[in-house]
DNA sequence: CGCCTATTTGACGTGACTCAACTCCCGTGG
DNA sequence: CCACGGGAGTTGAGTCACGTCAAATAGGCG
């Protein structure tokens, strides 16, 4: 699950609970980033919501010394700018070549007047951004290399589109700034996963799972909870 | 700042903005949690929202091999449960003796309908929740002992009623498991601080800051944006 | 006073980081 | 078609910050 939370994956679970805040960008123009374009920098002034139609981007934050943190990558079909006020918290860039649309936030505000029912999935979009920082600040404390990389590997896997393919557009360094870790380690534990039997490389940027079972051993994930839309779910929305 | 957001802080900054929400509390009995008692365990049903009248709160994770990790930590004024589907996703213990004040989500909102303006105060917790989140990610990835420590006595100093005071009520396994790192490194490195002649051991749970400037410098924090309430900021509210 | 827990301090081990060399891949241009 | 260049990735050797294990000390409370 990606820090930033992923709509896509919320809406196959919940086929027709997202759709509807993504359907309004449909009417917006498809704009292009190239690979290593900004949307926009960390401190703009938070102006526009922004649904990724295709492509991978990056979502980063700066410490004072310079060091640079991932917090999480989208890919097509999520929305950025939902959680911000008056700035951008974090920057983000296209990893490889992005198309999107994007909505200034009045006419964001105004389309949510018009159907009140997308605020609670404003909610449960920004709940679903707790959780999966949360699961993430988890791994940052309390995870090993392997654990680290093995978790990773796992959210993509379950979010891919080819079952047993995990593909990693992004270069290692992004891994490395998500995962709070070097590339050398992130480069290292995935040969070792290899060498395991674990997985194996596919191609340049991608892997084949060879077991989902082991992989999920090696990630000690917390324990899971279902916390499936029911009863108890339509209170506060 | 707190991982799970600190509504008190925000009030402060906007005095008539989240006063709202808990207000709605006041009509509920007072309950009281003696020290080391859970307030709910991670995976329970979530039935209620929590507000905090006195004391101090931890909330916390675990992993699958047994490893704790402490999201954050609560104090008077502060709000539980407004992030949840049908269950918790961590455990609420009690620090030290805690008042608190309950409401069902149902009743919670019912309250809400009726006064939809909470709706936003909603939106704005939330928000907050996730800056508060990814702030940790960043100290939890990237900074060292010595940063870490300096960051966490930093935002204590920064929320606290003495100036010039931090008090840690909790022990030193909680700030360890909060700061991804041991009892041992916390106790090293809070030594290590008072050697350096910028923070003063005051009594058993208190630290006087000596120079809050040392300390903001050996904490290496991120960049801050003004993000405060504006023209830009009533979009989505 | 005596017990128990929290905390500090010390000695040592180690997993991940740093620095450096090398390889691989892919695009470019001769 | 191959030579070349440069960014990305891998691998190795050595170091260090922090973890682990163990012992000493300090408080709190009956």
């Amino acid at each position: 699950m990606s820090a930033i939370g992923n709509l896509r994956a919320v809406s196959e679970a919940y086929p027709c609970d997202e759709n509807g805040l993504r359907a309004l960008f449909l009417r917006q123009p498809s704009e292009i980033a190239e690979a290593g374009a900004a949307l926009f920098f960390e401190g703009d002034p938070a102006c526009h919501v922004f649904h990724l139609v295709s492509g991978n981007v990056r979502i980063c934050r700066f410490l004072a010394d310079g060091h640079r943190f991932i917090i999480g990558f989208l890919r097509a079909g999520d929305l950025i700018g939902l959680s911000f006020r008056s700035r951008y918290m974090f920057g983000a860039e296209a990893i490889d070549r992005v198309a999107f649309r994007r909505m200034s936030k009045r006419m964001f505000e105004e389309e949510l007047q018009l159907a009140p029912e997308h605020r609670s999935q404003m909610l449960s979009h920004l709940r679903d951004e707790i959780t999966a920082s949360q699961d993430h600040m988890l791994l940052l404390s309390q995870k090993n290399a392997e654990e680290r990389v093995c978790t990773f590997l796992l959210d993509r896997l379950d979010s891919d589109d080819t079952p047993g393919l995990v593909s990693l557009p992004m270069i290692r360094s992004d891994i490395a700034d998500y995962l709070g870790m070097t590339i050398e380690t992130v480069s290292r534990t995935l040969t070792k996963l290899v060498l395991k039997g674990i997985i194996l490389p596919a191609a340049r940027h991608q892997f084949k799972v060879v077991s989902r079972s082991s992989l999920a051993r090696h990630a000690n994930e917390a324990n899971e909870y279902d916390d499936h839309q029911g009863e108890a779910l339509r209170v506060l929305q």
